[in-house]
DNA sequence: AGCACGCCGACT
DNA sequence: GTCGGCGTGCTC
């Protein structure tokens, strides 16, 4: 028998199957999606099987080396799905198969150090003594402790006195637990415990126990001392006797166990949910793989349209994955999901440990739960059969994968739907252009929600003019109304969410007397001030520096702080209302794990006033005592370099103001811009989708962007500006020479951001509609960059790109 | 991705 | 003469 290996080096060159013998014993216990250890070359790799046979082309084969999954880990729909992702995004299979697999899955590559010739080792090298006494040692560990020895080490490795053995490790174990049962039948129980002598209290405290549960089931050592306070040495002396036996059950590490919570049910619908929830239904039942795009104003009723889907799912036997957005993924919503469904919810989060998300996975794979909720990756969840696909707040663009595999969790749901035969839902107050475009050329069937659930209208919507505001000598970040507004609810005790995306105190540092701004030296971006540690950040790299006193250009000493940050609003509050207490919540405050949550609650438990966030509290925040949101500055990502700028202030404007007046004190929301006439500013105001749609779509047809033309973007990078440069003009050339006149071709261009980390990057970018020629084109350009382009030249590839910088 | 092989320059 | 730089090519 002879096995197909993917090895687990994801690079052009050996992505493809290698063949290998399969040791006789193995026969009927090794399956395709298990993995193993192979002799690849000189090392040893971890590898997937993807195929079975009994013929090959070779002459020699090796042998597979061992077998580390007792269970295929990728079934076979995965597999098939991985070579699909492969296929469409241009990346290695192996890469493919990784990001489907919990990250524990991956393996750790180590080299053993084994002493070949004892006698030479002691005589040539005593210095090495030590480290060879105990244990192997790992190469990669004393690379780091014993950084002196290495020399050495390498000329013993020369001279053939040891030698390296390349071991892999796989993280990822099941953890166990001492357990015991009983080992005889329950008469025989009952029989020693009248035996036993009197002063065996504890041992009859045990028997007494196994008699109330006896089944053969083991029950962990931990559990009997602690829960059940039985006595260790009287369970020990007992598996001695032979009336219990020891043995190993699996260590549960569920995160949210122990939590007592009430479980919630079908709630009543109103008559817009059921006409939405009705063909969704339907095509469960139906086992059709239709896409339906749910629009739904904030407060609409949603979930509960997701949850009656997937009760749905769940009595008809099959399962179904919830996509929710990293930053969605608070608390409150698992907990939703959970009141509903118990212990049948598996959650992937990336506040879990490696070992948890593994749990939560096993679980998947083993049948335990029928529900997956998770962020982007969840949409691999390994069921076997499922009935349904959710893809909450579908325009968020979390869902797009910035790095290999560059794929896109909507499409990838598609594809999944269409093997399982189920629908998918893509829900959202505010679809991507794309999304809505789809449902509008009836490919998605469009199901609206225009009502909220508790009719409670959405809150009115005023843009401040900030141009005003400054002609009139209002310096500062708020407007005149904003802070009159901001002080009422001070004094009538109602909270105020405050949003402004950029973090920092001054978003760049200007020399007032050259005009030099400074800028990191690894990326072409200026620096951030962050007045903690008076340091200046780059946003892009971690670079940090202290402020300089002088213009490291001219040396006068006039440098000037621009631009607003959340660290300079929460000075400005400190000053201008100083009574007000502030939680200021962006990555620096909310770096440190939990910190979200925490910085929430306080805010929730009404610990403070004012909440001023970045995007992060843009989603799913639901307090009843908030009754203004204000927007700082509404044109902060308007004019950025991307086609997709005015959509995301749209859906920005949108979403952040659905958090005011979401019960029963009636919100209002302040926009505060410097281009008040901008469509997207005006239609979120407006709370008007459709218009901001066909206004926008208007610009994508003239401009030829999605959703009327399909993008590739093409980057090139690398440490000499000129280096990228030809590469990228020529693949340009390429692109020119193969593609139909139809495609139109762009670049190379260097683009916004010049440089990041010491790295100089050109861009070309590729408009099309109908293109056959283009993928094999672009796996060619991939293969040849990467085999001649060992200099030092990054390229990557991107199809459907969501970001353009 | 590693790693061996191989071909050129600067040292013991 | 040899050590070692990294360009090229292969891994079942």
């Amino acid at each position: 028998m002879i096995a197909e290996v993917f090895v687990d080096i994801p690079a052009a060159p050996v992505d493809r199957a290698f063949d290998y013998l399969v040791p006789e014993d193995w026969i009927g216990t090794l399956q395709i999606g298990m993995r193993v250890t192979v002799p690849f070359g000189t090392t040893r790799r971890l590898g997937f099987v993807t195929q079975l046979k009994t013929e090959t082309a070779f002459e020699h084969l090796k042998a597979l080396d061992a077998l580390i999954d007792p269970q295929p880990v990728l079934t076979d729909e995965l597999l098939n799905l991985g070579r699909w992702l492969a296929d469409t995004t241009l990346c290695p299979t192996v890469a493919a198969y990784q990001a489907m697999l919990p990250a524990v899955m991956k393996a750790e590559y180590r080299k053993q150090l084994i002493i070949l010739d004892e006698a030479r080792l002691t005589h040539d090298f005593p210095e090495l003594q030590r480290v060879f006494a105990g244990v192997a040692p790992e190469w990669e560990t004393l690379v780091k402790e014993a950084p002196q020895l290495l020399k050495s080490l390498q000329k013993a490795l020369n001279e053939k006195v040891i030698i390296v053995r390349q071991v892999v490790k796989n993280q990822a174990k099941i953890k166990e637990l001492p357990a015991c049962r009983p080992a005889v039948p329950k008469e025989k129980l009952h029989a020693a415990l009248e035996a036993l002598d009197a002063r065996s209290q504890r041992q009859k405290d045990v028997l007494a126990f196994f008699e109330q549960h006896a089944s053969d089931t083991y029950i962990a050592l931990k559990e009997l001392t602690g829960m059940h306070q039985l006595s260790r040495t009287a369970i020990h002396r007992l598996c001695e006797k032979g009336l219990l036996e020891l043995g190993k059950i699996e260590a549960k590490r569920d995160p949210y166990a122990g939590k007592a919570r009430n479980q919630t049910h079908k709630l009543p619908l109103t008559q817009e949910q059921r006409a939405a929830l009705t063909p969704i239904d339907t095509a469960i039942t139906q086992e059709e793989s239709r896409v339906f795009l749910c629009h739904g104003v904030t407060g609409s009723g949603k979930t509960e349209i997701y949850l009656q889907a997937i009760e749905h799912v769940i009595t008809s036997g099959k399962q179904a994955i919830v996509l929710v957005p990293e930053i969605a993924l608070t608390p409150q919503m698992v907990e939703r999901f959970k009141r509903r469904f118990g212990e049948a919810v598996a959650v992937l989060h990336s506040g879990l440990s490696k070992g948890e998300k593994f749990d939560e996975w096993r679980k998947i794979r083993n049948g335990q739960v029928s529900v997956a909720v998770g962020a982007r990756s969840a949409v691999f969840a390994p069921f076997q059969k499922l009935g349904l696909i959710i893809i909450d707040e579908e325009h968020e663009s979390s869902y797009k994968q910035e790095d290999q595999p560059r794929y896109h969790a909507r499409d990838v749901a598609v594809h999944r739907a269409r093997q399982h035969h189920c629908p998918v839902v893509l829900g959202s107050a505010t679809p991507s252009l794309e999304s809505f475009a789809r449902s509008q050329k009836k490919v998605y069937t469009l199901l609206t929600l225009k009502e909220r659930f508790n009719h409670h209208p959405l809150p009115p919507v005023s843009i401040v003019d900030m141009r005003e505001e400054m002609r009139s000598g209002n310096h500062t970040v708020f407007s005149g109304t904003l802070f009159e507004k901001l002080k009422e609810r001070f004094v009538r005790n109602e909270q105020t969410v405050l949003f402004l995306n950029r973090r920092g105190f001054s978003t760049f540092v200007m020399c007032r007397s050259c005009g030099t701004v400074i800028k990191c030296p690894h990326c072409d971006i200026s620096l951030t001030y962050h007045r903690e540690g008076n340091l200046l950040k780059c946003h892009y790299c971690g670079y940090q520096q202290q402020v300089p006193e002088t213009c490291p250009s001219c040396g006068s000493d006039s440098l000037r702080y621009f631009g607003t940050g959340t660290q300079k609003v929460e000075a400005e509050l400190a000053r201008l209302l100083p009574e007000a207490r502030v939680i200021r919540m962006d990555v620096d405050t909310t770096r440190r794990k939990g910190g979200h949550e925490k910085l929430l609650r306080a805010f929730g438990d009404q610990q403070a006033d004012i909440l001023l966030g970045t995007q992060m509290i843009a989603k799913g925040l639901d307090f009843p005592k908030v009754t203004l949101v204000g927007v700082l500055a509404a044109d902060s990502m308007l004019h950025l370099p991307d086609f997709r700028a005015s959509e995301k202030t749209f859906q920005l404007l949108t979403q952040v103001s659905g958090r005011a007046g979401r019960h029963d004190l009636p919100g209002e929301v302040i926009i505060q811009t410097y281009t008040p006439e901008h469509y997207a500013v005006v239609d979120a105001s407006q709370h008007d989708y459709l218009r901001f749609y066909q206004e926008e779509m208007q610009i994508r047809y003239r401009r030829g962007y999605p959703p009327f033309y399909y993008l590739v973007l093409i980057n090139l990078t690398h440490p000499e500006p000129a280096k990228a440069a030809e590469a990228a003009e020529r693949i340009a050339a390429a692109l020119r020479r193969h593609l139909s006149p139809d495609a139109l071709i762009y670049g190379p261009v260097v683009p916004a951001i010049a440089r990041i980390k010491d790295r100089y990057r050109y861009q070309c970018m590729v408009k099309y509609k109908r293109e056959s020629a283009l993928l094999p084109l672009l796996r060619k350009i991939n293969s040849h960059f990467r085999e001649t382009g060992k200099n030092g030249l990054q390229l990557s590839i991107d199809l459907n790109p969501v970001v353009l910088m």
